[in-house]
DNA sequence: GTTTGTTCTCTGGCCACTTT
DNA sequence: AAAGTGGCCAGAGAACAAAC
């Protein structure tokens, strides 16, 4: 938690005044900085391709790169490149199909690319940091700005090609802040990943010292200290001296009905309802087609499809599962719940 | 320059056929 | 009739290509 709350105290300093931008989009901006339309900042390159430049693609996490960094495929590829054009290290790609998911960044690599990016280049390269203006467009398209400009009905194809954003009126703060800017997203945000990537090793650990801890209580007890034997099965290893293994055909009976879904009104359970692992059961109960597999309550269904997802849900009423489960009583002497957790893990 | 269509991958889930 | 085996399928996500 500490960790946390060190990252997210804001201690951005404070201009003395701002202004107000005069674009209704940006608001008020602090008093040392400008605005200007995206043309005056930027021009659209379009240049001839080299013969042994490599492609170049720009992805919507912001990285643009040769495809062989990433990987080798998945894309779809040119038959003739038609209208390719050349790109170079340090120039900003705004991706006139995805700028909306955030595709736009600047590029690491040299190579060539679809005509569909706008490669742009800073009319006054010792004014404009390409960088800060990654980190401004990105925001903004993750925001649902160029989203919101869109003209066309189609889902997921919103056109920002060079026009539009030369006609956007930018904030143009002065150099060196735009290139502080630029170091302070950088340096947080790698902080922020450090810090996801050791919280995610921890639940990985925390997962499976819980796994672990499932697995012994279900097969050695929870007495440490009892006195234990050779279960005679391979994969079960010691159990406790008094327990006893026993084959799941005596401790549950299969309980096997079929009904026609249509002649029933008992909610119905496909495989979708009951998440993997967890066992929970999610909401969606819908209605039974064809032929199903009828359960009480207090019965264990068993996902006999991909039994590796361990799909396993303990009933807490009557209804119909689809008859990819395995509909098991547990026998009184058993617990349902010990049961439940043994066969997940 | 615009718009519509392709291609591949991944994931989860259903179904049919053969064998016990 | 249950169990085992493999194929098929749909939908979402990605990244474009190419025809107008």
């Amino acid at each position: 938690m500490k960790m946390i709350d060190d990252l997210t105290q804001m201690d951005y300093p404070q201009y003395n005044s701002y202004k107000d931008s005069g674009v209704d989009w940006l608001g008020e901006i602090p008093e040392e900085w400008h605005t200007e339309k995206g043309k005056w900042l930027f021009n659209k390159m379009d240049r001839p391709i080299r013969e042994d430049d490599g492609i170049v693609t720009c992805f919507r996490d912001g990285e643009v790169t040769l495809r062989s960094n990433r990987r080798t495929d998945g894309f779809t590829n040119a038959l003739k490149e038609h209208g390719y054009q050349g790109i170079r290290k340090g120039d900003l790609v705004i991706h006139q199909m995805d700028a909306f998911a955030g595709a736009i960044g600047v590029s690491d690599s040299e190579g060539k690319s679809t005509p569909v990016y706008s490669v742009c280049v800073p009319k006054k390269p010792d004014q404009i940091s390409p960088h800060y203006y990654m980190y401004f467009m990105r925001s903004m398209a993750l925001r649902g700005f160029i989203l919101s400009l869109a003209k066309g009905i189609r889902e997921r194809s919103t056109d920002f090609r060079y026009n539009d954003f030369a006609k956007l009126d930018l904030p143009l703060p002065p150099y060196n802040v735009q290139i502080k800017i630029s170091k302070f997203i950088e340096s947080r945000t790698t902080q922020i990943d450090q810090a996801i990537t050791l919280k995610q090793q921890q639940i990985a650990k925390l997962e499976e010292y819980k796994q672990i801890v499932i697995q012994n209580a279900v097969t050695k007890g929870l007495n440490p200290d009892a006195p234990m034997k050779d279960s005679d099965v391979d994969w079960i290893g010691d159990i406790p001296e008094h327990w006893e293994v026993k084959r799941l055909m005596f401790v549950t009976e299969n309980f096997n009905k079929k009904v026609l879904g249509s002649e029933s009104k008992l909610p119905y359970l496909g495989m979708e309802s009951i998440e993997s692992k967890t066992g929970q059961l999610s909401n969606e109960t819908s209605e039974a087609e064809g032929l199903a597999s009828y359960f009480k309550e207090d019965q264990i269904l068993f996902g006999k499809l991909r039994p590796y997802l361990a799909k396993v849900y303990l009933t807490t009423f009557e209804g119909l599962c689809s008859t990819e489960f395995m509909v098991m009583s547990v026998r009184s002497e058993i617990s349902n719940t010990f049961f439940k957790i043994s066969i997940t893990i």
